[in-house]
DNA sequence: CCTCCACAGGAAGCGCAGGAGT
DNA sequence: ACTCCTGCGCTTCCTGTGGAGG
């Protein structure tokens, strides 16, 4: 019987002609051969890289703007030609890409960049200086010209302070014939003021601003987007204005959009739709969301899970003591350590940052200053996440 | 105007796992 | 085998603070 069914899907996928002509044009790493409303900035990041050409060290650059603005698409394009203009020239040239939230740590952002450039680090045991000269040897002695791109640079400042972009600047005067260059992208606009000048003035040599794109703008990126993806006339132009728009209102953001396009087609070749319609668009939005919360509980850390348990258990809207002290009750009938409230109060910190749950400072005056904390996600779908969670079922909570 | 509550959130440091060098 | 380094999750200790009630 499930065999038949089986069958059936797959011979539908097979038969059915597909909505989706070229699925890789809407996966997020797809980087197209326009970059629509970007030219100025792609002639500027090419003019300022350019100098590594002849031979001399290009400025320090700094890409700010809001996530899903082009940056890292714009970076990409640039240094993918300007490799290209390079087989025409003797010249050495090397270019690192890392994410530094992607990496995680400085250790890892540096050892992934080494590695890139063709040298070996193991993924821990090593001292962040030894990394770090074994870097500019490896540059010293091949004599290469290398281009460093610190994507979400602003994270790992945050995460680990400016150090490493200090030791980067302050390399240069160790490094000749050769030249190092960074390109740092940031989606936070404040990054700045948690540098040290010196840093700072250093890094910021040249400095580019990206705009969000406008809904018009994002209806331009998705049509060229869809024209690729789809055959022509199986995207309802509505589709696409409302993606746009809904994206928009979401800061402008293009990534966001092509997502949605994305999970949107998916949706509709499901249910072996013949055109995308705007309701695509509207599942696909909510899909997307749900993804995300599912995604985020499923890989919370034991406590985590058991604070948001508390607070799914209690009522609306609690402070830390009290959803504290529940928690504590909760893991004494499990039987289980309890972490301190310094270290929950750091987790109802993350779990607001992932959107889990959302907490506002409120002072009772004399009652003390603390935190309201309630969920947006319904209850009963926090209660099927938590309750289906393989680690949790193990626990036996008294839900 | 001052006090003082109930926390927020920073700083430092600890113990662990794990690789490099010796 | 031993030392030195790392990140990570955590604790301990700490200072800072908005505003109701005195």
């Amino acid at each position: 019987m499930s065999i038949d069914i089986m069958d059936d899907v797959f011979d539908k996928a097979l038969s059915s002609p597909g909505l989706v002509q070229d699925p890789s044009v809407l996966r997020s790493d797809y980087i197209p051969d326009r970059l629509p409303f970007r030219e100025e900035q792609i002639r500027t990041v090419a003019e300022i890289l350019a100098p590594i050409l002849k031979n001399s060290k290009p400025s320090n650059l700094l890409l700010y703007g809001k996530t899903g603005t082009g940056k890292t698409a714009v970076t990409h394009r640039v240094l993918e030609r300007l490799q290209k203009a390079a087989t025409k020239t003797p010249k050495q040239m090397t270019f690192a890409y890392c994410n530094s939230r992607v990496a995680g740590t400085e250790y890892r952002v540096l050892s992934q960049l080494a590695n890139a450039i063709g040298v070996e680090i193991p993924f821990t045991g090593l001292a962040l200086s030894e990394v770090f000269a074994r870097i500019i040897k490896h540059i010293n002695q091949s004599q290469t010209n290398v281009i460093f791109t610190l994507d979400e640079i602003d994270f790992l400042v945050k995460h680990s302070g400016d150090d490493l972009l200090y030791e980067f600047t302050r390399s240069n005067s160790e490094i000749f014939p050769a030249s190092l260059s960074l390109v740092g992208i940031s989606n936070d606009l404040q990054f700045k003021d948690l540098l040290d000048p010196r840093v700072l003035s250093s890094l910021s040599e040249e400095e580019i601003v990206f705009t969000p794109y406008t809904a018009d703008q994002l209806r331009t990126i998705l049509n060229e987007r869809a024209l690729l993806a789809f055959p022509p006339g199986q995207v309802s132009q509505a589709a696409v204005n409302l993606c746009a728009a809904l994206a928009a209102s979401e800061h402008g953001d293009a990534r966001r959009a092509v997502d949605l396009l994305r999970v949107a087609a998916e949706i509709a070749e499901r249910k072996s739709a013949a055109s995308l319609e705007e309701e695509h668009i509207r599942l696909a939005l909510q899909h997307i969301e749900q993804d995300r919360i599912g995604e985020a509980v499923h890989s919370l850390p034991l406590h985590a899970k058991l604070l948001l348990t508390t607070i799914m258990l209690n009522q609306d809207s609690q402070s830390t003591g009290e959803i504290y002290e529940s928690y504590r009750k909760l893991t004494e009938t499990i039987r289980t350590e309890s972490l301190t409230q310094r270290r929950v109060s750091a987790l109802l910190a993350e779990l607001d940052m992932l959107g889990l749950i959302t907490t506002s400072i409120v002072s009772k005056g004399r009652y003390g200053r603390t935190k309201s904390i309630y969920t947006q996600v319904p209850k009963t779908r926090l209660r099927d996440l938590l309750t289906a969670d393989p680690i949790l079922k193990d626990l036996k909570l008294p839900y």
